[in-house]
DNA sequence: CGTGAGATTGAACTTCATCAAGCCCTGTGG
DNA sequence: CCACAGGGCTTGATGAAGTTCAATCTCACG
């Protein structure tokens, strides 16, 4: 198994895994842009956590229409539960990406009683809440401009490196559109007034600077802030103790 | 203590409650409509229970916009960790309701350690996260029709009783249009049209009956269910034991 | 150099919000 | 008992915002 995979998943979730065979529990998966993995309906306790790449969390309905619940990028730790039996829901390569694919399912008997493994799920369950709260907000409050402007600023957030260093668009306009709840043409549109408006540079259709971030925010009546990264806890590296810094 | 708040409380949360002094860490708080409860920021572990009436966790922006993003009555039990850094949240009264408030903070190390307990914080969590991502892609890919239409038929299968009987809106034009990302007036408008069409009747502003809730789902991308009840588990009372229907 | 997917732009149209007026119902005070 | 006040609901007129459909543009790739 590739090393790689252990370093961009913090949680380390693996170690998890029940100690006799290695076999089929842990297996990586590569997705081309646009392949999907269903989530289990039932009876399996599978995780997904993006070694590379970006995928999306989305649901669709029988007539086309699409909705994207959730971004997701190295180190991001999507529960398989997660999927009602309403509307199908699956995860999406938006790009050429790398999956780590953890099925627990034959050691749920043993990590129903541990409290470590429990309170890592319950954490991972509680961001994942907390970003959903905040991204139905933004749809069911925001206008467009608000909605991509938003979006460019978490996006900008979430890379790593420096401050004011370009920022790439893993994602085709229609994707960024099935996000925000718009389309893709409202999308495109909006970006254009903003290039305008000189409060983001373009360097290519999908490589972005943003000059000013304190100018993005003063648009907006919320900060802007990386979803499901609680800035005011620090990151809890090894998983475990996750609840720590929330119950104490 | 009213005993009727246990008789709601199906998850029986109070168990975890430290053995010696009763005190302060259970009461009973009565709200009067729109009456709020401030979500907890931080180092504290609470939990409320709709005894008795509507209640809303909601967010704000400073410029008056408001967004509800659960509707909660008897039985509901809101997780006081939701509150998120950015926008201020915070359960409100749509009508005289009854709240029993558990503090569990000073239980916390104890129960840091406790499976039960852990994985009933996960379901309650895991069933909110659910709910969330539903109300989500509602917001992002339903039109205000088919919101309306899809907020009636939630509201007729949670209302305890028999199908087909009457269903009491306990909440103004103005907050179902918080809670469906509208605005008031166009909440009547549409009321108005479904009215015409036959697929409620409205017996007062706040009092509509179903006559036939096939006709109501056909008119839907997706199947009515209410939410945060997952129909193909059975409820476990008592709490404790309620991943088993999901991980095993 | 052609091809095709994605991005942009324009024009027409639909939907929803805004503003304003009027209605219904309940509670209150003369 | 009646008049009135006020909150919530409804309805209309208008305009802005977003969608749809279609045409064009860009650019990477064969």
């Amino acid at each position: 198994m590739d090393a790689d995979a252990c370093i961009a998943c913090s949680r380390r979730l693996c170690e998890y895994l029940p100690d006799d065979p290695p076999g089929q529990a842990r297996t990586l998966v590569t997705l081309a842009r646009g392949e999907r993995l269903d989530t289990c309906r039932e009876g399996c306790l599978k995780f997904w956590i993006v070694v590379r790449g970006w995928a999306a969390v989305s649901t669709g309905f029988p007539d086309g229409r699409r909705q994207i619940t959730g971004l997701e990028t190295a180190g991001d730790v999507i529960c398989g539960l997660v999927a009602s039996p309403a509307a199908p829901s699956w995860l999406e390569a938006l790009e050429d990406c790398t999956i780590c694919q953890l099925d627990l399912s034959r050691s749920a008997a043993r990590l129903r009683d541990d409290p470590r493994f429990l309170a890592e799920v319950f954490h991972l369950t509680h961001q994942r809440l907390v970003g959903a709260s905040q991204h139905l907000t933004t749809l069911g409050r925001l206008d467009s401009t608000e909605r991509v402007i938003l979006f460019l600023g978490q996006m900008a957030l979430r890379r790593p490196g420096p401050a004011g260093a370009p920022v790439r668009l893993p994602m085709s306009r229609e994707d960024i559109a099935d996000y925000l709840g718009l389309n893709a043409e409202t999308v495109s549109r909006v970006l254009t007034r903003l290039k305008k408006s000189k409060l983001v540079r373009f360097l290519a259709p999908t490589e972005y600077v943003v000059p000013d971030m304190a100018a993005l925010a003063r648009r907006l009546p919320v900060p802007i802030e990386a979803p499901g990264h609680d800035p005011s806890l620090p990151r809890v590296a090894g998983g475990g103790l996750a609840m720590e810094g929330r119950i104490a």
